[in-house]
RNA sequence: GGGUGAUUAGCUCAGGGGUAGAGCGUUUCCUCGACACGGAAAAGGCCACAGGUCCAAAUCCUGUAUCACCCACCA
């Protein structure tokens, strides 16, 4: 250490010169500190909450780090074998956004790599930047056991991750399912309730008018001219009428009793939908009648399920407009939907008013987009028992809040919560470990796959657009077609496919040849694949053929018999692909094939693959180039003995993993670790987090452990800007903690913003406590210099002074009855978390007490000859021992001046004068 | 719509039935052997508003207003 004590204090001398000192001592690990003999056996330990990859130190980060160092080094040098175990999430959604905006850079977009490379593309950005905010940890003082550092994505973490997909799997509470789901069309994926933000947009209130069905059996005064023709809704979404399957009104509602159970004519649509009741809809509000989208409004889902209500998809997942929204709708985007419904509806006259209306609008927290709830498969799990388990720790006081009002937060959600969709339809994520057997609802646990087929329709013909039959028509495929193959080929780039195998006419023979030829593979054809002959029927649209051969025999042709002359029928088809595939099958079983074939013989192919109904089979046609992904298995499915699985392209929720934390990286099942740190005691984190992460890590830590994780949870303040705003990134109003170590250094950071940490209370961020931080680093450096200066020729003696001692002078007694009273309170108000008061104590002890009063008073007793040497004591005692009561909050100018003073003793063992030590392991006592 | 909290010096905040406190800022004086990133002093507040309880209210109660955040998301 360097001994010179130059004025002023200048953290740039010291910082990083400590740091690399600590880092070297390896005390930071709990397997080199010492500990104390008496504690030997009892560990501290607290898990960092692990900050995004993409992340950089926020101040909210540094508050957390700095309260969680000042309890770490308080139990450190009380000799608990303590932990702080670092590491960083994975953080699915928001790394793929960065990740993808940073190709877009060089305009690439996921889709051009393709899955596999895309992910070794995160992961180089993971060793690239991901280490940046730990290093920023560092800046800060954090006194992290770097070598535990853990990463959600370690292979040791996703076997863990795993392991408890599976575990929940095998007790039922995962489960698949088909549920409306909030949807982001630009991430393309699902998210949870709390992934959402809500914003407040300026609308407009719909009053539609929905015709009751006139037919005169159903009115019921017949001859009231009174009786209305209509019903008007309000809406803010008009579009979705597209979708609606009823009217619903509350069943208490007098105005319209006499109207449920009555016929509507949904406009535009001209579907006929019922009126029903329901009591989740409010009388008051609009007309107190409301339309009813089962497929896109949650509480319409309800009520549809209630009132076994059709449901019309008439939003697909790209954020457009699907067919069933119907012919004038189809493909448009939701916005242009809307416009054209208002304008049809217009035009019939069915709009009543239209009333300016404010109200939020869901969001993706992520990237801002409109959030469309819709119907899509998702993995769920139950949450009824863990929720129950989790409400429990907190009501049993196993784990506590602090401040202690957070737990209504937390109770009020787990009461009330909902399955968790635990399913993202994005790439970078924990895999769900479990494969769907394509004919039967079986799941397999990760079986070994030989390869992947891609069934594929050919690209667009003229034919296709005018609905002709095709059969073996030699139709070649026009522009859209050939651009297809093109676009389908891209999507199959990256799936290393061996061979291609195709229908040998020629709209089929030129899209695999487009495929072959941008994915350089082998093609081979096979009549077999070929479509359905259509005999004397071939080139017909639907109209001719009913011209042709009469409405009854066209019928005919649809069933599974039903053949026209000199053609084939459905079930002529199915034996003939069929054949064919499986002898492909067992030909090129290692092999990642394409199956290029026509929308018949497909769907016969699906008929038998997923075990349909051919009526089932028959309705589903393949859309041109839409592909069909299919895994050959090593193993059977035990239950129907196929071979042949569903890909299973979801990855789970990020919190999914998050949630294991304090065990999964402690080793979790069996480790020393795992038997020395868990549980831990305290868990440090932001408010916004309660529900999304603390609440899932306590029913997992029960669940997968039978012990609650932590036993303390604190809350810190958020800090806000000076306006009491939310600091954002994006409206520059966020402050930089780095800055503010630059600027200040890291103690004097460390020290504003504990200063400002009261109570849990929100902070207004002001920097001139960061000052006034600096300044007091400068007071303590300059008070050591004094005392240094006053005790160079003397030997430093054991000081367990007696107040009572009747040589002590008035200021003697009282500087050593101060310091007692500070270190107890001190001590005291960090078990409890009160760190601001701790600090407020300490800073007010050393600055008033120590160097106003008893330095001063010192100057005048050094003089005295029978009161020198006690007041050199005393000097010295009070100023060390300060120091370490300083340490938690301010380590590196402690640790400095630690390593400064004379060689001194260990105040609670005896007075012997030991070597000297790093603060950071020093006796607390 | 529901909840939680805030409202005290110019600014950021403590306090909590009986003379109103800190940091920063402001003013005056002080370069005296720790420190001018300092010292000594000083100015500055009907403690949001209105009622109530009490001998006594900034503090407890009830309302009101404003602000903030969280939860819900009802067309």
């Amino acid at each position: 250490m360097s001994n010179s004590f130059d004025k002023p204090y200048n953290p740039k001398d010291v910082e990083e010169k400590i740091y690399e000192f600590w880092e070297k001592s390896g005390y930071f690990n709990p397997d080199n500190s010492p500990q104390n003999s008496e504690l030997k056996s009892q560990s501290f330990s607290i898990v960092v909450p692990p900050p995004n990859i993409t992340g950089s130190l926020h101040m909210g980060h540094a508050l957390n780090a700095t309260i969680q160092d000042i309890l770490i080094r308080k139990k450190r040098m009380e000799g608990y074998k303590t932990l702080w175990l670092p590491g960083t999430d994975h953080a699915g959604i928001a790394t793929q956004n960065v990740v993808e905006k940073d190709l877009k850079k060089q305009g690439i977009s996921r889709h051009d790599l393709g899955k596999e490379k895309f992910l070794e593309k995160i992961w180089e950005w993971k060793e690239k930047y991901g280490h940046i905010i730990l290093n920023q940890f560092k800046k800060l003082g954090a006194s992290m056991d770097w070598s535990r550092t853990r990463f959600t994505m370690d292979p040791d973490y996703q076997e863990a991750v795993k392991k408890v997909f599976l575990h929940y799997h095998e007790k039922g509470w995962m489960y698949k399912a088909e549920r409306i789901v909030n949807w982001c069309s630009r991430c393309a994926t699902s998210l949870s309730d709390l992934e959402l933000e809500y914003k407040e947009v300026e609308s407009s209130l719909y009053y539609i008018k929905y015709p009751i069905k006139s037919d005169p059996k159903l009115r019921i005064h017949p001859n009231d001219p009174n009786e209305p023709e209509y019903i008007t809704v309000a809406t803010t979404r008009p579009e979705t009428m597209l979708g609606d399957s009823a009217v619903a009104v509350n069943p208490k509602d007098e105005k319209y009793k006499s109207l449920v159970g009555k016929t509507l004519i949904l406009p535009i649509m001209e579907r006929e939908i019922p009126i029903v009741s329901d009591f989740l809809i409010d009388a008051s509000f609009g007309t107190g009648a409301v339309k009813v989208t089962p497929a896109h409004d949650f509480t319409d889902a309800e009520i549809g399920e209630r009132n076994k209500l059709e449901i019309h998809k008439i939003i697909g997942q790209n954020g457009r407009m699907t067919s069933e929204a119907g012919a004038i709708c189809d493909g448009l985007k939701i916005s242009e939907c809307r416009e054209k419904v208002i304008e049809e509806l217009q035009k019939l006259n069915l709009i009543e008013k239209i009333e300016p209306y404010k109200h939020n609008v869901a969001v993706c927290y992520r990237c801002d987009t409109v959030i469309e709830p819709l119907p899509s498969l998702q993995w769920f799990l139950k949450m009824g028992e863990l929720a129950k388990m989790a409400i429990d720790e907190v009501k049993s006081g196993r784990v506590k809040f602090h401040p202690q009002k957070w737990e209504g937060v937390y109770l009020n959600w787990l009461e009330n919560v909902k399955d968790w969709c635990v399913s993202r339809q994005i790439w970078w994520g924990h895999k769900v470990p479990l494969l769907k057997c394509a004919s039967c609802d079986e799941f397999l646990i990760e079986p070994k796959i030989k390869s992947h087929w891609f069934i594929i329709r050919h690209g667009e013909t003229d034919w296709n657009k005018e609905q002709r039959w095709m059969g073996h028509e030699e139709i070649p495929l026009n522009e859209t077609g050939r651009k297809q193959a093109k676009e389908a080929a891209g999507q199959l780039k990256g799936k290393n496919i061996d061979l291609i195998i195709s229908s040998d006419l020629a709209r089929c023979k030129e899209t695999a040849e487009i495929i072959a030829e941008e994915l350089k593979a082998e093609l081979i054809f096979d009549t077999a694949l070929r479509e359905r002959h259509g005999g004397i029927a071939q080139g017909t649209t639907k109209d001719e053929r009913i011209t042709k051969l009469g409405e009854h025999l066209v019928n005919a042709l649809g069933t599974y018999e039903g053949k026209p002359e000199g053609g084939e029928s459905w079930q002529d088809l199915e034996k003939r692909v069929l054949e064919s595939f499986n002898r492909h099958k067992s030909d090129h079983k290692h092999k990642n094939v394409i199956i290029v074939s026509h929308g018949g013989s497909i769907r016969m192919l699906k008929k038998n693959i997923n075990n349909l109904s051919f009526e089932d089979a028959k309705q589903n046609v393949p859309k041109n180039t839409e592909i069909t992904e299919l895994l050959i298995s090593e193993e059977k499915c035990k239950k129907c003995d196929s071979d042949i699985l569903t890909p299973e392209n979801d990855v789970l929720d990020t919190w999914f993993s998050s949630a294991l934390w304090p065990f999964a990286t402690l080793g979790w099942p069996d480790s020393k670790d795992f038997k020395d740190f868990y549980p831990t005691q305290v868990l440090s984190t932001a408010r916004d987090i309660i529900n999304l992460w603390v609440a899932r890590m306590i029913f997992s830590g029960v669940e997968f452990t039978g012990k609650q994780p932590f036993s303390d949870v604190i809350i810190h303040a958020t800090i806000l800007t000076k306006d009491g705003k939310r600091m954002s990134k994006s409206l520059g109003t966020g402050i930089d903690p780095m800055t503010l170590i630059e600027k200040y250094g890291a103690d004097a950071t460390r020290f504003g913003l504990i200063w400002q940490a009261m109570g849990g209370q929100d902070i207004h961020w002001a920097e001139e406590h960061v000052m006034a931080g600096k300044k007091f680093c400068n007071k303590i450096w300059n008070a050591t210099r004094f005392v240094l200066q006053q005790i160079k020729d003397i030997k430093i003696q054991n000081t367990e002074y007696q107040i009572q001692d009747t040589n002590l002078s008035e200021a003697d007694k009282q500087i050593l009855e101060k310091f007692k009273n500070t270190k107890e309170s001190v001590s005291n108000q960090i078990d409890a978390f009160e760190f601001g008061q701790a600090l407020h104590d300490l800073y007010e002890f050393f600055w008033k007490d120590f160097c106003d009063v008893y330095l001063e008073a010192s100057k005048q007793q050094l003089t005295t000859d029978n009161q020198k040497q006690t007041t050199q004591q005393i000097l010295f005692y009070v100023l060390a021992s300060s120091i370490k009561l300083l340490h938690p909050f301010m380590p590196f100018i402690t640790e400095e001046i630690w390593q400064n003073l004379p060689a001194h003793h260990s105040f609670s063992e005896g007075g012997t004068v030991e070597n000297k030590k790093a603060l950071i392991v020093e006796n607390w006592q």
